[in-house]
This record gives structure tokens, sequence and C-alpha cells, in this order.
DNA sequence: TTGAAAGCGCTAACAC
DNA sequence: GTGTTAGCGCTTTCAA
């Protein structure tokens, strides 16, 4: 590879202005390092220099996992807010695994200059051995438990369920299951909290043989919603608190033959890229997914500045709550009629 | 941050013994340096260690769209299998843009030792100039026309279409529309190739006014639906190269009233994660993603050698071509009977 | 086995 | 505005 010497050589100046010149000063032979820098192909060494400023003009954004279409959004939403910004995004995949995601901050707090990641528990302890190193850093989506001193963008986990819960309740359900995400996340943790206080407020008695917790991926769906469809009581609405599960769990009951919504109405956290096609359409509640990830970009870029300039003040951190939103499709319906004998 | 010489000097060892210890070489000292390294929270820096061996341990993808399940599963094949391999695996999205990719392109080369990508177009320069910067390139799901040194994995598009298109006709369809790909892609045009082909062999007449080149989008799906649809004479069936272009043009004919399969058979070239789950569930051609992944790391990988090894011999490109499968749902049914007066 | 020292390619004082 | 030069942190000859 020909390096920034070859180039001064070539154009008669020292590397010093080549330098100079690949950073937009006015230097006086500038045509001539144009020129030496084509006729060669030069491309500045990105490791040299990062080796040498300490800076990467690159972020990286971790998920848990990629082939969740909320977090392929949300990294789609991140890259298009930091494009302007001239800063590259470098994308990690944990796959849900606390190793792979050690390894990734390992890995991309040496090559960028700051980490968007949705940590994996609220226990996580990788985010906080991060911090220590100095690297600007941003949590979306989920936050640890200690160590409040991040910036992060979260959404309102207990509006949404309440608006969940509250549409259930206006159609007339009262037996209603729910399947919650992990409680050691903070989207399973919050939803979980929100829906038992929402069925408190409803004066809806909560009915363990209808509560299952799952782990946020499809074969946990599916299985909780068998073994909540075999409870003595049946329900008629099931709450499930993401996108993955609710399509494991829609899938078993179509392989169950349980139709819905007229046997049970659902209703699911997370909107699906194809709710709307969806037999019956989805009622779900909505978030923020591009917005999200665009949001945590920008709280990033002004930590970090532009690359080139000089790094802004520090300042406070900040927290951003995004709004969720009910999205009322085919999937849920009025409850049946009380059978008899039953309490108003 | 700590740094190498500070560990050699609390081990009272030479810089040199830490490289070797880190290496895992064995030196007298082994206990004392470890005791260093653990102590100081010592981690050598990726950036130095680059500049000085040329190489980074770490290995790019390149796909156009993340959002895309095909290419979120692709990546997943990629990871899962480099995993083993102690390499990371850095991920850029080009979003079907070409100054983006060249962007991602630059800056990969740059940190990595390899990059699979699926190049945007078959004239697609960017990886002739990658391939002259002898970095290891694999391509996969998408060539170029030029530059053919180079190791690929792509599917058996051509025998894919061809079990569609055998599919319709064999329920009798014979006004066959199809929504197409950029021509100048690689899937877009073998598919559309075959299109033509198999209808030929078919003796199926190829009707401009059913026949549309999207983009691959979900829009330009919509799009060319209803300029099919509003052909003077309506097909029966249609067939669609790719699964967000599937999506666009499901979503269109319900917003139009077209029932499916009733009044329109469709097949799509993808599967779709929720395609089971559809109204009507999606006859679809199904080809690998994740495996498809996994191979163009494998090739990676045969490549590269292991980190910390000498690099394997140079060996001749490779180029892998993955079977496809058609399955069958509910969105394809026999063609309605034909309207007096046709021929036969 | 070990240490000294050169140097990967670049940037940023510093002196002119 | 320009050139000289030290040095970022590491690996790798080379001699011992």
């Amino acid at each position: 590879m020909t390096n920034i010497q070859d180039v001064a050589k070539a154009a008669g100046v020292s590397t010093a202005s080549v330098t100079r010149y690949l950073a937009g000063q006015t230097i006086r032979r500038a045509d001539a390092v144009k020129q030496a820098i084509d006729e060669l192909g030069y491309r500045p060494s990105h490791v040299a220099r990062s080796l040498k400023t300490g800076r990467h003009d690159s972020i990286g954004v971790i998920v848990p996992d990629i082939s969740n279409p909320f977090f392929a959004a949300l990294v789609k939403g991140v890259e298009r807010e930091m494009r302007p910004h001239g800063m590259q995004v470098i994308l990690g995949n944990s796959d849900e695994d606390a190793g792979r995601e050690e390894a990734l901050v390992r890995e991309l707090s040496q090559r960028t200059d700051g980490i968007i990641m949705a940590p994996l528990t609220e226990n996580d302890e990788i985010p906080l051995a991060l911090m220590k190193t100095g690297i600007a850093l941003v949590f979306v989506d989920r936050d640890i438990s200690s160590g409040p001193d991040v910036d992060r963008v979260l959404v309102d986990n207990a509006s949404g369920v309440r608006q969940a819960v509250d549409h259930l309740v206006g159609l007339g359900h009262t037996r209603i299951a729910a399947i919650s995400g992990p409680l050691d996340s903070t989207p399973g943790r919050m939803r979980h909290e929100a829906l038992l206080s929402s069925f408190e407020h409803h004066g809806i008695a909560a009915d363990d043989s209808l509560l299952r917790i799952g782990d946020f991926r499809e074969a946990s769906g599916r299985a909780a919603i068998q073994e909540i469809w075999a409870a003595p009581q049946r329900p008629t609405a099931v709450f499930v608190a993401n996108n993955l599960m609710t399509t494991g769990a829609l899938t078993a009951l179509m392989e169950m033959g349980v139709r819905v919504p007229s046997d049970l109405s659902v209703v699911g956290f997370d909107d699906l890229p194809l709710a709307a096609l969806l037999d019956p359409p989805l009622t779900v509640i909505a978030r923020p997914d591009v917005d999200q990830g665009a949001a945590a970009a920008r709280l990033l870029v002004e930590r970090l500045g532009e690359p080139g300039q000089p790094s802004p003040a520090p300042h406070p951190t900040q927290s951003l709550v995004l709004p969720v939103e009910l999205v009322v499709r085919g999937s849920t319906i009025a409850a049946p009629a009380l059978p008899e004998g039953s309490p108003a």
C-alpha cells in the first residue's frame, strides 16, 4: 500500500503538508498533493490515524438480535442519523448471548468512539466495565439497574401495557392471560409490573395459570400459549409482551385450531412489519423503532461531536422516554357473553 | 489506558516478553506477567497491533438492507460460523445506496481481513477496487459481471423460478403476471430471465402489461401490482421476485379488495418469517438464508485461516450454488375456468 | 529464552 | 505556510 510518505515525496512536500491537505487546511502545493494522491491511489491508513489520535470516527451499535425487526429498524435509525455526521456505524449482534456481548463490547470499544447498546439484562455488568474505559455510551430500549450515569432512550412501556389492558377490559374481557418477557430485562420487568398494576386497577385477579414468563423469543411464545390454553379456566384474551413471542403464540394457536379473535383476543407489544396482513390483522402496542435509534444516535453525537471538530463540553446525562401507541386491528373483539352463573 | 510498557515494567520483563506471553508462548516469568496484567487491567491495543501486523482478526459483512429478514438471517449465519474461529464480525448496511456502500467498503476494508458482501448491482465497481487492495472477498447472493475471480455463494435462482412457474402452470394458469427485480442485480436478472424462458417452455406468451420491474423494495411491489391489476386482461396468478415486493403487493391487493387466492394466485420468491400466518398462508420459493451466510463465512475462513495461525496457501476461487425449494401453502389455487371463447 | 531497538503510518507540536 | 521530528502501542527481527 502506498503511504503518506510516498505522496509527500511525489508531491515534493513534507508529510505534514499532506496531513494538512487531508484535514482541509489550505496549503500552497495543494494541486500537486491532490495529483499525487490520485495517481498513487493513496488512502490514509485508518489504523495509523486512530493510533495517533485516539479517535475512530465511528460508533458501535450492539443489539441482542438483529433478526428481530424491531432492532433492525432501530439500527436503521441510528445509521440514518449518523450518516450526515460522517461517522461510520459498526453493528454487533450478541444473539442474546452474554459471552458474545462481552466480546463485542471489548472489540467495538477499541474500534469506536461511542457505543449504543441494548444491554441483555438489568444485571449486565459489561456496560459498567465499558463506562470505566471512558468511552461514550448510550443505552437504548433496555437499561441496567446500577450505574445510572448514562444517556438512555427508552419507551413508555408502562403506558403501552396500560393501554392494552384498558382496551381489553373495555371490550369486556376479565380473564386475561399474559406472556411476559424476562423479568431481569428492562422491558420485561416494566411490562410485567405494569400488567399487574393494571390488573389491580381494574380489579382483575391475577391468575397464575394464565401468567407465563417467556424469554422474548418465538419458541417461548409457543410454549407459553400452549400451557395457558391448557389451564382449567381458559382466558378470553391474551397480552404478549413482544413481537417474537407473539409470532410464536399465533403459530401455536393456529396449529391448535384456536381461532383468533373469536376464541381468543390477542394483543401484542411491538408492531410487526406484516401485522396488517395477518389473519386476523394484529392489534398491537406500536412503539418507535427507527426513531428510537435516531434519538440514541443524536444523544451520542451531542456527546462526541463531529469528526475533526473539538469534542463538545461534557454535559449531564439525558433520559428520553418515547411514547407508544395502541393500534387496534382485528385480533381483539368483545369478550363472549359470560357463561351462566358468572359474577357480573 | 495502561499499555504494554506498564505491564513489562510491573512484571520486571521486557515488552517483548509480554507480547510472547500474550501470544501463548512459554516464558519464564509468566506468572508475574499474568499478575501484572490482571492488576493493571491491561488490554492490548487492537489498533496498535493491527498497525504493526496488518491483521485485524475480524471480517466485515455488507448487506443492502439489514431490515430485510433474508439478510438478517444471512448475517446470523455468518456470525454463527465465525464465532468458533475467534473472528469478530462487523456489519455494514448500505441501505441500497451506492455511496454508502462505497463508504462502508472503504471503511471496513481498513478494519477487517476479509469482506462478505452482496454487491448492489452487477455493474458495481466498488468490489473491483476492493479486490485490488488484496483483501479477501466473498460475494453472497449477488454477483458482479466483471472480475470473476472471487469466491461466491449464490442460490439456484433459475430453478426456483422454474419451480414456481411449473407450479402455476400445473394449476392451469396461463395468464401469469410477474413483478421482477432490478435487471442489473444478479437475482433480479437471473429470475427475470428464468421467468421468460419458463414462459417460453410452457408456450405462454409474455404480455408486457403483466410484466413489471421493481426495485426489490416494498413500495415498488405495491405500485407494480396496481398497474398489473389495471391491465386490460387481468392475470389469474402473479409471481413476485422477492419478499419485500411480495409484502407490498399483498398489502395493495388487500387494499384494492382483491382476494387471494380466489381472485389471484400469488407465489413469492423468498420465504417470510410470518408467511404461514398470513391470510392466506403464502406459497413461496424458499431459499437458504442462514446457510448461505454460513457457507460464505466458511469460504472466507478457508482463505484467511485462523487468527494467530499462518495464512493458508492461496487456492482457486470457489462458486457455490445452493438449492431452493417450492413451499406450497394457501396462496396458489387452480386457475378459474376459462371464460367462453378462450383458446384451450 | 530474553531484551534492545526499529518501525508500522500517521499527526501534532515546534521552530522556522 | 512549511518541514522536522517525536511518538501513539505494539510486534518482530536480531544478538546475546
